[in-house]
DNA sequence: GTCTATAGACGGATAGAC
DNA sequence: GTCTATCCGTCTATAGAC
């Protein structure tokens, strides 16, 4: 019954504009705080219009949130059992911390649903994450038994793999406030360090 | 000319409700997504009365987070070059670790400052922030001169010791979920991986 | 000191012209 | 698709009775 309703190119164009303009402000101010003027602001557009695309404020919220945890785990699936031990685990170190520096509003909007509480992923947490972290951990306990790296407790190993990398994303301000002027870049710094703290970590004694 | 006008007790404690309140409400939907009905409602008082002991809801969010910041960095001002340097640093991950477990809500008003941009804070970040990390800093280096522990990014340690204690109180939500039902208090498994890290990180070699 | 009532600004969302 | 105008609910804050 429905005529085909094509996605015109200033239909895609103008859902990424908003989607990129809402990042910017939900990622500052949170849910709550954000208000779609500020982000219909953001976008040049005007407030109707924005919700023309997108009917509530929530639905863009959850538009980007939504996949964003998977996005965000892509790192962790590729850790193979196949591969070095050490090498696998400082490449996904890595990678996480790339993505602090090349996705800081994500980290931030991640960081934000969080420590309100989660109240849009919270089952996904405790399911498809809860999942994924189960099976590396065992990949890790493994790799501890056959004596290849030294014996850690693999859950609060990805816990602050997670916490440094995202650190750098999410207390940017402050990382900046402590280094002062002299250093324009904290991101290679912070690869020798993690790396140097890692490898100490985990190669066995 | 002004007669004295003595805080009565009922005065403190209604200050102290509000203050308690409105951490509460603040931690966990930071400034903007707060509400003063919500803050009202928790502290049990009615809009008004609240707003006759703070006048505006700026007020009530600027005595919540000064001096926060001071007492946050008591722990590290306690560090001694006089010390053994590890214990003196094992120390001091121990007390940020149980003020993140005393204290959750204080850490993650804190985080939500920072993520958007510590408006509030900015100038003391640089000011009294920066001069006390770039003391002890100095500390660090000193023992690493002279072999006690291993040659460290001293900045980068102070960011990896905050940022992973600070993890375990404003990532509750996603510790819980992925630990499990089987894990109600993940602070003393953390508090043993902690100590592991920053043992092989600054063991000398 | 605490309340009810309400002012006045701002929020999300809609109507309807173009 | 985009706009102006506007509805209506909620927000911060105040007035004024008790």
């Amino acid at each position: 019954m429905n005529e085909a309703r094509p996605v015109t190119r200033i239909q895609q164009k103008n859902r990424a504009t908003i989607l990129d303009a809402a990042l910017d402000v939900f990622s500052q101010r949170g849910f709550g705080g954000a208000t779609v003027d500020q982000i219909a602001a953001t976008a040049g557009l005007s407030k109707p219009n924005l919700l023309y695309y997108f009917p509530t404020k929530e639905t863009i919220y959850e538009a980007l949130l939504g996949g964003l945890l998977d996005t965000w785990l892509d790192p962790l699936r590729a850790m193979r059992p196949s591969g070095e031990p050490l090498p696998e685990i400082l490449a996904y170190v890595q990678r996480k911390l790339e993505m602090s520096r090349d996705f800081p509003r994500e980290s931030r909007l991640f960081a934000n649903e969080i420590i309100q509480g989660a109240p849009l992923i919270e089952s996904e947490l405790s399911g498809a994450l809860r999942s994924l972290v189960d099976e590396k951990a065992e990949i890790i306990n493994q790799w501890a038994d056959e004596g290849r790296i030294a014996r850690v407790n693999p859950h609060h190993l990805f816990f602050s793999i997670w916490s440094l990398t995202q650190h750098y994303a999410d207390f940017d301000v402050q990382v900046r406030a402590v280094l002062g002027e002299g250093v324009d870049d904290p991101f290679p710094e912070a690869e020798i360090y993690l790396t140097t703290l890692f490898t100490r970590m985990l190669t066995p004694s």
